[in-house]
DNA sequence: GCCAGTTGTCTTATAATGTAGACAATTGGT
DNA sequence: ACCAATTGTCTACATTATAAGACAACTGGC
Protein backbone atom coordinates (compact mmCIF):
# COMPACT_ATOMS: atom_id res chain seq x y z
CA UNK A 1 0.00 0.00 0.00
CA UNK A 2 2.52 3.33 1.19
CA UNK A 3 5.95 3.09 0.49
CA UNK A 4 6.20 3.00 -3.71
CA UNK A 5 9.32 3.49 -5.34
CA UNK A 6 12.41 3.31 -2.81
CA UNK A 7 15.84 3.33 -4.56
CA UNK A 8 17.89 -0.10 -4.83
CA UNK A 9 20.46 1.33 -2.47
CA UNK A 10 17.34 2.03 -0.29
CA UNK A 11 15.85 -1.64 -0.28
CA UNK A 12 19.38 -2.94 0.38
CA UNK A 13 19.88 -1.50 3.40
CA UNK A 14 16.34 -2.23 4.99
CA UNK A 15 17.51 -5.79 3.59
CA UNK A 16 20.36 -6.22 5.60
CA UNK A 17 19.33 -4.35 8.59
CA UNK A 18 17.12 -7.21 8.74
CA UNK A 19 19.31 -9.85 8.23
CA UNK A 20 21.50 -8.37 10.90
CA UNK A 21 18.69 -8.19 13.25
CA UNK A 22 18.13 -11.62 12.89
CA UNK A 23 20.90 -13.18 13.84
CA UNK A 24 21.60 -14.49 10.48
CA UNK A 25 25.30 -13.33 10.45
CA UNK A 26 27.67 -14.73 12.94
CA UNK A 27 29.39 -12.05 15.03
CA UNK A 28 33.71 -13.65 14.43
CA UNK A 29 32.87 -14.67 10.56
CA UNK A 30 30.78 -11.11 9.85
CA UNK A 31 29.56 -10.47 6.41
CA UNK A 32 30.45 -11.97 3.42
CA UNK A 33 32.40 -9.89 1.11
CA UNK A 34 30.78 -7.51 -1.40
CA UNK A 35 31.11 -8.99 -4.57
CA UNK A 36 29.24 -11.52 -3.04
CA UNK A 37 26.64 -9.40 -1.45
CA UNK A 38 26.32 -7.35 -4.56
CA UNK A 39 25.65 -10.48 -7.01
CA UNK A 40 23.32 -11.77 -4.46
CA UNK A 41 21.29 -8.58 -4.66
CA UNK A 42 21.85 -8.12 -8.35
CA UNK A 43 23.67 -4.87 -8.03
CA UNK A 44 26.16 -3.23 -8.86
CA UNK A 45 28.99 -3.26 -5.88
CA UNK A 46 28.79 0.72 -5.36
CA UNK A 47 25.08 1.06 -4.94
CA UNK A 48 25.95 -2.17 -2.13
CA UNK A 49 28.32 -0.36 -0.83
CA UNK A 50 25.93 2.79 -0.36
CA UNK A 51 23.84 0.40 1.80
CA UNK A 52 26.93 -0.55 3.87
CA UNK A 53 27.89 2.74 4.73
CA UNK A 54 23.93 4.21 5.77
CA UNK A 55 24.44 0.62 7.93
CA UNK A 56 28.16 2.11 8.99
CA UNK A 57 27.17 5.26 9.92
CA UNK A 58 23.92 3.85 12.03
CA UNK A 59 26.92 1.84 14.03
CA UNK A 60 25.28 -1.73 12.89
CA UNK A 61 28.56 -2.98 11.23
CA UNK A 62 32.31 -1.83 11.26
CA UNK A 63 34.08 -2.43 8.07
CA UNK A 64 38.20 -2.84 7.87
CA UNK A 65 40.04 -3.05 4.88
CA UNK A 66 41.57 -6.08 3.99
CA UNK A 67 40.08 -7.82 6.56
CA UNK A 68 36.22 -7.09 5.94
CA UNK A 69 33.14 -6.33 7.20
CA UNK A 70 31.77 -7.35 10.87
CA UNK A 71 28.61 -6.86 13.38
CA UNK A 72 29.53 -3.73 15.57
CA UNK A 73 30.78 -4.49 18.77
CA UNK A 74 29.58 -1.83 21.00
CA UNK A 75 25.91 -2.81 21.62
CA UNK A 76 23.44 0.40 20.83
CA UNK A 77 22.03 1.88 23.98
CA UNK A 78 18.18 0.48 24.59
CA UNK A 79 15.30 2.31 23.89
CA UNK A 80 13.33 3.70 27.06
CA UNK A 81 11.08 1.77 27.94
CA UNK A 82 7.84 3.29 29.46
CA UNK A 83 4.58 1.39 31.21
CA UNK A 84 2.07 1.57 28.56
CA UNK A 85 -0.61 2.14 31.76
CA UNK A 86 1.64 5.50 32.91
CA UNK A 87 0.08 8.52 31.16
CA UNK A 88 2.44 10.81 32.53
CA UNK A 89 5.61 8.52 32.69
CA UNK A 90 8.31 9.60 35.59
CA UNK A 91 11.26 9.67 33.72
CA UNK A 92 12.69 11.75 36.11
CA UNK A 93 12.27 9.12 38.13
CA UNK A 94 14.09 6.75 36.06
CA UNK A 95 17.07 9.00 36.92
CA UNK A 96 17.41 11.00 33.11
CA UNK A 97 16.74 14.47 32.57
CA UNK A 98 13.50 15.54 30.28
CA UNK A 99 12.93 18.77 28.89
CA UNK A 100 9.47 20.02 26.90
CA UNK A 101 9.81 22.50 24.39
CA UNK A 102 6.55 24.28 22.69
CA UNK A 103 6.83 24.72 19.67
CA UNK A 104 3.50 26.17 18.46
CA UNK A 105 0.35 27.51 20.08
CA UNK A 106 -2.56 29.20 18.94
CA UNK A 107 -6.56 28.89 19.41
CA UNK A 108 -8.39 28.08 16.02
CA UNK A 109 -10.79 25.82 14.57
CA UNK A 110 -10.57 22.04 15.34
CA UNK A 111 -10.48 19.50 12.40
CA UNK A 112 -13.19 17.45 12.24
CA UNK A 113 -11.93 14.47 13.45
CA UNK A 114 -10.72 16.19 16.85
CA UNK A 115 -14.10 17.82 17.05
CA UNK A 116 -15.80 14.53 17.00
CA UNK A 117 -14.07 13.09 19.49
CA UNK A 118 -13.92 15.46 22.02
CA UNK A 119 -17.57 16.12 21.43
CA UNK A 120 -17.08 19.70 20.82
CA UNK A 121 -20.07 22.07 20.03
CA UNK A 122 -20.30 23.52 16.21
CA UNK A 123 -18.23 26.33 15.91
CA UNK A 124 -16.52 25.68 19.13
CA UNK A 125 -12.27 26.40 19.26
CA UNK A 126 -9.64 24.14 20.75
CA UNK A 127 -6.25 25.39 21.76
CA UNK A 128 -4.38 23.68 19.37
CA UNK A 129 -0.19 23.30 20.50
CA UNK A 130 2.84 21.19 19.05
CA UNK A 131 5.38 20.13 21.55
CA UNK A 132 8.16 17.96 21.50
CA UNK A 133 10.16 16.08 24.68
CA UNK A 134 13.79 15.51 24.95
CA UNK A 135 15.69 12.85 27.11
CA UNK A 136 19.36 13.73 27.77
CA UNK A 137 19.10 16.35 25.41
CA UNK A 138 18.01 13.96 22.46
CA UNK A 139 14.06 14.32 21.02
CA UNK A 140 11.86 11.33 21.63
CA UNK A 141 8.80 12.30 21.23
CA UNK A 142 6.75 14.77 18.99
CA UNK A 143 3.29 15.85 20.59
CA UNK A 144 0.14 17.49 18.89
CA UNK A 145 -2.65 17.94 21.73
CA UNK A 146 -5.77 19.78 21.62
CA UNK A 147 -8.22 21.26 24.04
CA UNK A 148 -10.99 23.26 24.43
CA UNK A 149 -10.95 26.62 24.28
CA UNK A 150 -12.51 27.19 27.75
CA UNK A 151 -10.37 24.65 29.43
CA UNK A 152 -7.18 26.06 27.66
CA UNK A 153 -7.40 30.04 28.46
CA UNK A 154 -7.25 28.74 32.45
CA UNK A 155 -3.31 28.03 31.21
CA UNK A 156 -1.20 30.13 29.73
CA UNK A 157 1.75 29.39 26.54
CA UNK A 158 4.24 29.65 29.41
CA UNK A 159 2.39 27.40 31.45
CA UNK A 160 2.71 24.96 28.91
CA UNK A 161 5.77 25.14 28.16
CA UNK A 162 6.83 23.86 31.45
CA UNK A 163 4.68 21.65 32.61
CA UNK A 164 2.48 18.46 31.47
CA UNK A 165 -0.65 19.16 30.17
CA UNK A 166 -2.72 16.63 32.41
CA UNK A 167 -1.02 18.42 35.36
CA UNK A 168 -2.49 22.05 34.36
CA UNK A 169 -5.38 20.49 33.81
CA UNK A 170 -5.26 18.88 37.67
CA UNK A 171 -4.29 22.08 38.88
CA UNK A 172 -7.19 23.84 37.06
CA UNK A 173 -9.78 21.67 38.77
CA UNK A 174 -9.92 19.93 35.43
CA UNK A 175 -10.71 16.27 36.28
CA UNK A 176 -9.85 14.01 33.72
CA UNK A 177 -11.66 10.44 34.58
CA UNK A 178 -11.19 7.86 31.22
CA UNK A 179 -9.02 7.66 28.42
CA UNK A 180 -8.73 5.33 25.33
CA UNK A 181 -5.28 5.24 23.44
CA UNK A 182 -4.57 3.67 20.33
CA UNK A 183 -0.97 2.56 19.34
CA UNK A 184 -0.42 2.27 15.62
CA UNK A 185 2.93 3.16 13.09
CA UNK A 186 3.59 6.03 10.68
CA UNK A 187 6.43 7.33 8.35
CA UNK A 188 7.83 10.50 9.66
CA UNK A 189 6.67 12.87 7.47
CA UNK A 190 8.84 16.59 7.17
CA UNK A 191 7.90 18.22 9.80
CA UNK A 192 8.12 15.49 12.30
CA UNK A 193 11.39 14.50 10.52
CA UNK A 194 12.27 17.88 11.49
CA UNK A 195 11.85 18.05 14.95
CA UNK A 196 12.84 13.91 15.63
CA UNK A 197 15.99 14.45 13.97
CA UNK A 198 15.30 11.70 11.75
CA UNK A 199 14.99 11.45 8.05
CA UNK A 200 11.73 11.42 5.61
CA UNK A 201 10.03 8.40 5.63
CA UNK A 202 11.88 6.84 9.37
CA UNK A 203 9.48 4.66 10.76
CA UNK A 204 7.25 6.07 14.18
CA UNK A 205 5.35 5.35 17.12
CA UNK A 206 1.98 7.07 16.79
CA UNK A 207 -0.33 7.16 19.70
CA UNK A 208 -3.52 8.57 20.05
CA UNK A 209 -5.45 9.71 23.51
CA UNK A 210 -8.71 11.08 23.80
CA UNK A 211 -9.39 11.88 27.51
CA UNK A 212 -12.60 12.25 28.97
CA UNK A 213 -14.15 14.10 32.12
CA UNK A 214 -16.67 12.31 34.26
CA UNK A 215 -19.24 14.09 32.02
CA UNK A 216 -17.98 12.29 29.03
CA UNK A 217 -17.04 15.48 27.57
CA UNK A 218 -13.61 15.89 25.87
CA UNK A 219 -10.98 17.59 27.60
CA UNK A 220 -7.37 16.87 25.95
CA UNK A 221 -7.19 15.03 22.30
CA UNK A 222 -3.50 13.58 21.77
CA UNK A 223 -1.43 12.84 19.04
CA UNK A 224 2.04 11.51 19.29
CA UNK A 225 5.10 10.34 17.56
CA UNK A 226 7.97 8.39 19.35
CA UNK A 227 11.21 7.65 17.36
CA UNK A 228 11.50 3.47 18.38
CA UNK A 229 14.90 3.55 18.75
CA UNK A 230 14.26 6.04 22.26
CA UNK A 231 11.05 5.16 23.22
CA UNK A 232 8.83 1.77 23.57
CA UNK A 233 5.90 0.85 25.39
CA UNK A 234 6.21 -1.63 27.71
CA UNK A 235 3.48 -3.77 29.22
CA UNK A 236 3.46 -6.56 31.94
CA UNK A 237 0.57 -9.36 31.49
CA UNK A 238 -0.21 -11.70 34.02
CA UNK A 239 -3.29 -14.82 33.88
CA UNK A 240 -4.45 -14.37 37.38
CA UNK A 241 -8.02 -15.51 37.61
CA UNK A 242 -10.23 -12.99 37.16
CA UNK A 243 -14.29 -12.55 37.36
CA UNK A 244 -14.99 -13.25 34.17
CA UNK A 245 -12.86 -16.75 34.06
CA UNK A 246 -8.97 -17.15 33.66
CA UNK A 247 -7.67 -14.10 31.61
CA UNK A 248 -4.51 -11.86 30.89
CA UNK A 249 -4.88 -8.95 32.99
CA UNK A 250 -2.36 -5.89 32.86
CA UNK A 251 0.13 -5.85 36.04
CA UNK A 252 0.88 -2.38 37.26
CA UNK A 253 4.33 -2.86 37.76
CA UNK A 254 6.53 -0.14 39.77
CA UNK A 255 8.18 1.59 36.78
CA UNK A 256 11.64 1.53 38.75
CA UNK A 257 13.11 -0.86 36.54
CA UNK A 258 14.62 0.60 33.25
CA UNK A 259 15.33 -0.10 29.71
CA UNK A 260 16.27 -3.55 27.96
CA UNK A 261 13.95 -4.05 25.23
CA UNK A 262 15.63 -5.27 21.86
CA UNK A 263 17.45 -3.39 19.25
CA UNK B 1 18.48 7.54 11.74
CA UNK B 2 17.34 4.90 9.80
CA UNK B 3 15.02 6.35 6.21
CA UNK B 4 18.14 7.86 3.88
CA UNK B 5 17.30 9.37 0.40
CA UNK B 6 14.20 9.18 -0.28
CA UNK B 7 13.62 10.57 -4.02
CA UNK B 8 10.72 13.65 -4.45
CA UNK B 9 8.25 12.38 -5.14
CA UNK B 10 7.90 10.16 -2.26
CA UNK B 11 8.46 12.76 0.26
CA UNK B 12 5.95 14.78 -1.64
CA UNK B 13 3.87 11.62 -1.73
CA UNK B 14 4.35 11.77 2.07
CA UNK B 15 3.64 15.24 2.72
CA UNK B 16 0.18 15.11 1.11
CA UNK B 17 -0.79 12.44 2.60
CA UNK B 18 -0.82 13.66 5.83
CA UNK B 19 -1.91 16.78 5.20
CA UNK B 20 -5.09 14.71 3.87
CA UNK B 21 -4.77 12.70 7.00
CA UNK B 22 -4.82 16.36 9.30
CA UNK B 23 -7.82 17.39 7.41
CA UNK B 24 -6.41 20.74 5.52
CA UNK B 25 -8.11 20.18 2.75
CA UNK B 26 -11.75 20.84 2.20
CA UNK B 27 -14.10 17.80 1.23
CA UNK B 28 -15.71 20.07 -0.91
CA UNK B 29 -13.06 22.37 -2.21
CA UNK B 30 -10.56 19.67 -2.67
CA UNK B 31 -7.09 20.16 -2.95
CA UNK B 32 -5.43 22.97 -5.06
CA UNK B 33 -4.30 22.81 -8.43
CA UNK B 34 -1.07 20.75 -9.67
CA UNK B 35 0.66 23.87 -10.49
CA UNK B 36 -0.17 25.94 -7.54
CA UNK B 37 1.20 22.29 -5.72
CA UNK B 38 4.12 21.91 -7.73
CA UNK B 39 5.35 25.63 -7.32
CA UNK B 40 4.67 25.18 -2.92
CA UNK B 41 6.76 21.69 -3.23
CA UNK B 42 9.46 23.96 -5.34
CA UNK B 43 9.45 20.76 -7.58
CA UNK B 44 8.02 20.00 -11.38
CA UNK B 45 4.48 19.02 -12.09
CA UNK B 46 5.94 15.67 -13.33
CA UNK B 47 7.20 14.60 -10.11
CA UNK B 48 4.81 16.51 -8.06
CA UNK B 49 2.04 14.10 -10.48
CA UNK B 50 3.55 11.34 -9.72
CA UNK B 51 3.06 11.65 -5.74
CA UNK B 52 -0.68 12.15 -6.78
CA UNK B 53 -0.82 9.16 -9.01
CA UNK B 54 0.33 6.80 -5.60
CA UNK B 55 -2.22 8.89 -3.74
CA UNK B 56 -4.67 7.83 -6.48
CA UNK B 57 -3.43 4.32 -6.26
CA UNK B 58 -4.33 4.20 -2.62
CA UNK B 59 -7.86 5.33 -2.78
CA UNK B 60 -6.90 8.66 -0.94
CA UNK B 61 -7.87 11.08 -3.94
CA UNK B 62 -9.95 11.55 -6.73
CA UNK B 63 -8.81 13.60 -9.77
CA UNK B 64 -11.02 14.68 -12.48
CA UNK B 65 -9.74 16.17 -15.59
CA UNK B 66 -11.10 19.15 -16.36
CA UNK B 67 -12.36 19.28 -12.86
CA UNK B 68 -9.25 19.20 -10.14
CA UNK B 69 -8.70 16.77 -7.50
CA UNK B 70 -10.82 16.06 -4.36
CA UNK B 71 -10.57 13.85 -0.98
CA UNK B 72 -11.65 10.43 -1.82
CA UNK B 73 -15.33 10.28 -1.17
CA UNK B 74 -15.45 6.01 0.01
CA UNK B 75 -13.72 6.48 3.59
CA UNK B 76 -11.26 3.69 4.07
CA UNK B 77 -12.49 0.71 6.61
CA UNK B 78 -11.26 1.73 9.61
CA UNK B 79 -8.41 -1.04 11.34
CA UNK B 80 -9.19 -3.29 13.92
CA UNK B 81 -8.89 -2.05 17.06
CA UNK B 82 -8.19 -4.80 19.16
CA UNK B 83 -7.36 -4.42 23.38
CA UNK B 84 -4.31 -4.21 24.35
CA UNK B 85 -4.76 -6.48 27.17
CA UNK B 86 -6.24 -9.62 25.10
CA UNK B 87 -3.18 -11.84 24.44
CA UNK B 88 -5.44 -13.71 22.17
CA UNK B 89 -8.14 -11.65 20.66
CA UNK B 90 -11.06 -13.19 20.43
CA UNK B 91 -11.45 -12.09 16.31
CA UNK B 92 -14.38 -14.64 15.35
CA UNK B 93 -16.22 -12.95 18.19
CA UNK B 94 -16.25 -9.74 16.26
CA UNK B 95 -17.78 -10.95 13.80
CA UNK B 96 -15.09 -11.30 11.10
CA UNK B 97 -13.54 -14.37 9.78
CA UNK B 98 -9.86 -15.01 10.49
CA UNK B 99 -7.47 -17.12 8.86
CA UNK B 100 -3.91 -18.79 9.48
CA UNK B 101 -0.99 -19.79 7.27
CA UNK B 102 1.87 -21.89 8.14
CA UNK B 103 4.65 -20.07 6.07
CA UNK B 104 7.93 -22.08 7.70
CA UNK B 105 8.52 -24.47 10.31
CA UNK B 106 11.56 -25.88 11.83
CA UNK B 107 13.72 -27.05 14.84
CA UNK B 108 16.79 -24.51 14.39
CA UNK B 109 19.27 -22.81 17.07
CA UNK B 110 17.90 -20.15 18.23
CA UNK B 111 19.27 -16.29 17.84
CA UNK B 112 21.10 -14.80 20.69
CA UNK B 113 18.71 -12.81 22.06
CA UNK B 114 15.47 -15.24 21.65
CA UNK B 115 17.98 -17.63 23.80
CA UNK B 116 18.88 -15.18 26.22
CA UNK B 117 14.64 -13.99 26.45
CA UNK B 118 13.68 -17.68 27.28
CA UNK B 119 16.37 -18.21 29.52
CA UNK B 120 17.15 -21.22 27.48
CA UNK B 121 20.33 -23.07 28.17
CA UNK B 122 23.61 -23.53 25.83
CA UNK B 123 22.30 -25.67 22.45
CA UNK B 124 18.99 -26.18 23.56
CA UNK B 125 16.56 -26.05 20.18
CA UNK B 126 13.95 -23.97 19.58
CA UNK B 127 10.94 -24.71 17.41
CA UNK B 128 10.64 -21.59 14.61
CA UNK B 129 7.99 -20.90 13.35
CA UNK B 130 6.37 -17.99 10.77
CA UNK B 131 2.72 -17.43 9.93
CA UNK B 132 0.38 -14.87 8.97
CA UNK B 133 -3.03 -13.70 9.69
CA UNK B 134 -5.55 -13.20 7.44
CA UNK B 135 -9.08 -11.28 8.28
CA UNK B 136 -11.43 -11.56 5.86
CA UNK B 137 -8.68 -13.07 3.10
CA UNK B 138 -6.53 -10.20 3.65
CA UNK B 139 -3.47 -10.35 5.52
CA UNK B 140 -3.06 -8.10 8.63
CA UNK B 141 0.09 -9.78 10.49
CA UNK B 142 3.31 -11.65 10.06
CA UNK B 143 4.20 -14.00 13.32
CA UNK B 144 7.44 -15.27 14.24
CA UNK B 145 7.64 -17.61 17.40
CA UNK B 146 10.36 -19.40 19.09
CA UNK B 147 9.26 -22.09 21.61
CA UNK B 148 11.77 -24.31 23.40
CA UNK B 149 11.98 -27.94 21.45
CA UNK B 150 10.75 -29.85 24.44
CA UNK B 151 7.66 -28.04 24.57
CA UNK B 152 7.05 -27.65 20.52
CA UNK B 153 7.60 -31.62 20.24
CA UNK B 154 4.37 -31.82 22.06
CA UNK B 155 2.42 -30.77 19.08
CA UNK B 156 2.74 -30.87 15.35
CA UNK B 157 2.98 -28.38 12.49
CA UNK B 158 -0.13 -29.20 11.50
CA UNK B 159 -1.74 -28.53 14.84
CA UNK B 160 -0.29 -24.90 14.67
CA UNK B 161 -1.30 -24.16 11.37
CA UNK B 162 -4.84 -24.77 13.33
CA UNK B 163 -4.80 -23.28 16.32
CA UNK B 164 -3.21 -20.43 18.09
CA UNK B 165 -0.04 -21.59 19.94
CA UNK B 166 -1.15 -20.23 22.93
CA UNK B 167 -4.07 -22.97 23.35
CA UNK B 168 -1.56 -25.48 22.08
CA UNK B 169 0.46 -24.74 24.94
CA UNK B 170 -2.36 -25.06 27.24
CA UNK B 171 -3.95 -28.25 25.72
CA UNK B 172 -0.86 -29.56 26.38
CA UNK B 173 -0.24 -29.24 30.00
CA UNK B 174 2.19 -25.96 29.67
CA UNK B 175 0.59 -23.17 31.48
CA UNK B 176 2.03 -19.52 30.64
CA UNK B 177 1.66 -17.38 33.74
CA UNK B 178 2.98 -14.11 32.78
CA UNK B 179 4.49 -11.97 29.56
CA UNK B 180 5.87 -9.46 28.85
CA UNK B 181 5.15 -7.11 25.32
CA UNK B 182 6.99 -4.34 23.82
CA UNK B 183 5.32 -2.22 21.14
CA UNK B 184 7.22 -0.13 18.52
CA UNK B 185 7.31 0.77 14.71
CA UNK B 186 9.48 -0.61 11.56
CA UNK B 187 9.56 -0.99 7.97
CA UNK B 188 9.05 -3.76 6.21
CA UNK B 189 11.28 -5.34 4.78
CA UNK B 190 10.85 -7.60 1.52
CA UNK B 191 9.52 -10.64 3.44
CA UNK B 192 7.56 -9.05 5.66
CA UNK B 193 6.01 -7.06 2.54
CA UNK B 194 5.54 -9.84 0.56
CA UNK B 195 3.59 -11.48 2.88
CA UNK B 196 1.99 -8.29 4.07
CA UNK B 197 0.91 -7.53 0.91
CA UNK B 198 2.35 -4.05 1.02
CA UNK B 199 5.48 -2.15 -0.31
CA UNK B 200 8.72 -2.71 0.81
CA UNK B 201 9.71 0.77 3.38
CA UNK B 202 6.02 0.65 4.54
CA UNK B 203 5.29 1.66 8.73
CA UNK B 204 4.30 -1.39 10.95
CA UNK B 205 3.57 -2.08 14.24
CA UNK B 206 6.59 -4.20 15.88
CA UNK B 207 5.21 -6.50 18.88
CA UNK B 208 8.12 -8.45 21.11
CA UNK B 209 6.48 -10.61 23.71
CA UNK B 210 8.03 -13.15 25.67
CA UNK B 211 5.64 -15.44 27.67
CA UNK B 212 6.87 -17.69 30.75
CA UNK B 213 5.33 -20.18 32.87
CA UNK B 214 5.35 -20.30 36.83
CA UNK B 215 9.12 -20.59 37.24
CA UNK B 216 9.80 -17.93 35.15
CA UNK B 217 11.01 -20.17 32.48
CA UNK B 218 10.25 -19.05 28.82
CA UNK B 219 7.68 -21.11 26.79
CA UNK B 220 7.11 -19.01 24.03
CA UNK B 221 8.95 -15.84 22.28
CA UNK B 222 6.98 -13.83 19.73
CA UNK B 223 7.80 -11.25 17.57
CA UNK B 224 4.79 -9.99 15.53
CA UNK B 225 4.28 -7.48 12.56
CA UNK B 226 0.87 -5.54 12.34
CA UNK B 227 -0.43 -3.65 9.66
CA UNK B 228 -1.68 -0.67 10.93
CA UNK B 229 -4.37 0.23 8.57
CA UNK B 230 -6.04 -3.24 9.47
CA UNK B 231 -5.02 -3.20 13.07
CA UNK B 232 -4.61 -0.73 16.00
CA UNK B 233 -3.79 -1.89 19.81
CA UNK B 234 -6.39 0.01 21.63
CA UNK B 235 -6.48 0.68 25.71
CA UNK B 236 -8.78 2.08 27.67
CA UNK B 237 -7.75 3.70 30.99
CA UNK B 238 -9.20 4.97 33.96
CA UNK B 239 -8.32 7.22 36.51
CA UNK B 240 -9.81 5.12 39.33
CA UNK B 241 -7.60 5.59 43.12
CA UNK B 242 -5.53 3.02 43.72
CA UNK B 243 -3.59 1.45 47.10
CA UNK B 244 -0.49 3.67 45.87
CA UNK B 245 -2.79 7.08 45.34
CA UNK B 246 -4.44 8.35 42.34
CA UNK B 247 -3.04 6.76 39.38
CA UNK B 248 -4.41 5.91 35.61
CA UNK B 249 -5.20 2.21 35.68
CA UNK B 250 -6.06 0.13 32.27
CA UNK B 251 -10.06 -0.86 31.94
CA UNK B 252 -10.44 -4.48 30.43
CA UNK B 253 -13.58 -3.62 28.37
CA UNK B 254 -15.16 -6.63 26.95
CA UNK B 255 -14.28 -6.10 23.38
CA UNK B 256 -17.20 -6.39 21.74
CA UNK B 257 -17.32 -2.87 20.71
CA UNK B 258 -15.87 -2.80 17.18
CA UNK B 259 -13.67 -0.58 15.23
CA UNK B 260 -13.63 3.12 14.98
CA UNK B 261 -10.18 4.17 15.27
CA UNK B 262 -8.66 7.26 13.21
CA UNK B 263 -7.84 7.02 9.87
C1' DG C 1 -21.03 28.88 -27.24
C1' DC C 2 -17.46 30.54 -24.96
C1' DC C 3 -13.85 30.83 -21.59
C1' DA C 4 -10.96 30.26 -17.65
C1' DG C 5 -9.18 26.67 -15.16
C1' DT C 6 -8.22 22.13 -14.64
C1' DT C 7 -6.01 17.34 -15.52
C1' DG C 8 -3.72 14.42 -19.22
C1' DT C 9 0.11 13.82 -22.38
C1' DC C 10 3.70 14.86 -24.94
C1' DT C 11 8.97 16.67 -26.02
C1' DT C 12 13.54 18.00 -24.75
C1' DA C 13 17.09 18.90 -21.57
C1' DT C 14 19.40 18.27 -17.18
C1' DA C 15 20.44 16.02 -12.83
C1' DA C 16 20.59 12.06 -9.95
C1' DT C 17 21.29 7.30 -9.50
C1' DG C 18 23.07 2.90 -10.86
C1' DT C 19 26.49 -0.14 -13.70
C1' DA C 20 30.91 -2.11 -15.10
C1' DG C 21 35.53 -2.42 -14.67
C1' DA C 22 40.11 -1.32 -13.17
C1' DC C 23 43.40 -0.48 -9.70
C1' DA C 24 45.24 1.06 -5.11
C1' DA C 25 45.60 0.22 -0.04
C1' DT C 26 45.25 -2.74 3.68
C1' DT C 27 45.00 -7.06 6.21
C1' DG C 28 46.02 -11.72 7.73
C1' DG C 29 48.08 -15.81 6.84
C1' DT C 30 51.77 -18.69 4.76
C1' DA D 1 58.51 -11.55 1.52
C1' DC D 2 54.83 -12.95 -0.64
C1' DC D 3 49.99 -13.84 -1.75
C1' DA D 4 45.07 -14.09 -1.74
C1' DA D 5 41.26 -11.69 -0.13
C1' DT D 6 39.31 -7.74 1.37
C1' DT D 7 37.71 -2.73 1.44
C1' DG D 8 38.63 2.00 -0.64
C1' DT D 9 38.69 4.89 -4.78
C1' DC D 10 38.42 6.27 -9.33
C1' DT D 11 36.74 6.62 -14.37
C1' DA D 12 33.47 6.09 -18.12
C1' DC D 13 29.02 4.94 -19.27
C1' DA D 14 23.92 3.64 -18.92
C1' DT D 15 19.66 4.21 -16.85
C1' DT D 16 16.31 6.53 -14.38
C1' DA D 17 14.36 10.65 -12.13
C1' DT D 18 13.36 15.33 -12.46
C1' DA D 19 12.76 19.98 -14.79
C1' DA D 20 10.62 23.11 -18.01
C1' DG D 21 7.53 24.02 -21.32
C1' DA D 22 3.95 23.32 -24.79
C1' DC D 23 -0.38 21.67 -26.04
C1' DA D 24 -4.56 18.63 -26.01
C1' DA D 25 -8.77 17.14 -23.57
C1' DC D 26 -12.10 17.98 -20.40
C1' DT D 27 -15.20 20.50 -16.95
C1' DG D 28 -18.14 23.91 -15.00
C1' DG D 29 -19.85 28.47 -14.96
C1' DC D 30 -21.25 32.37 -17.42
Amino acid sequence: MAGSDLSKTRKIYLALRDRIARGEFDRDGGLPGEQVLASEFDVSRVTLRRALATLEAEGLIDRRQGSGTFLSERDKPAPLAVELADMMPHLVAMGRSTEVRLIDFEYREPLPEVARALRLEDGQKVQWSLRKRLIDGAPFSYLMACVPENIGRTFTRRELSRQPLLALLEKNGINADHATQDISAELATPDAARELDVTVGAPLIALTRVVYDRNDQGVEYLRALYRPDRYTFRMELSRKPDPKGIRWTPVLVSNRKAAGARG
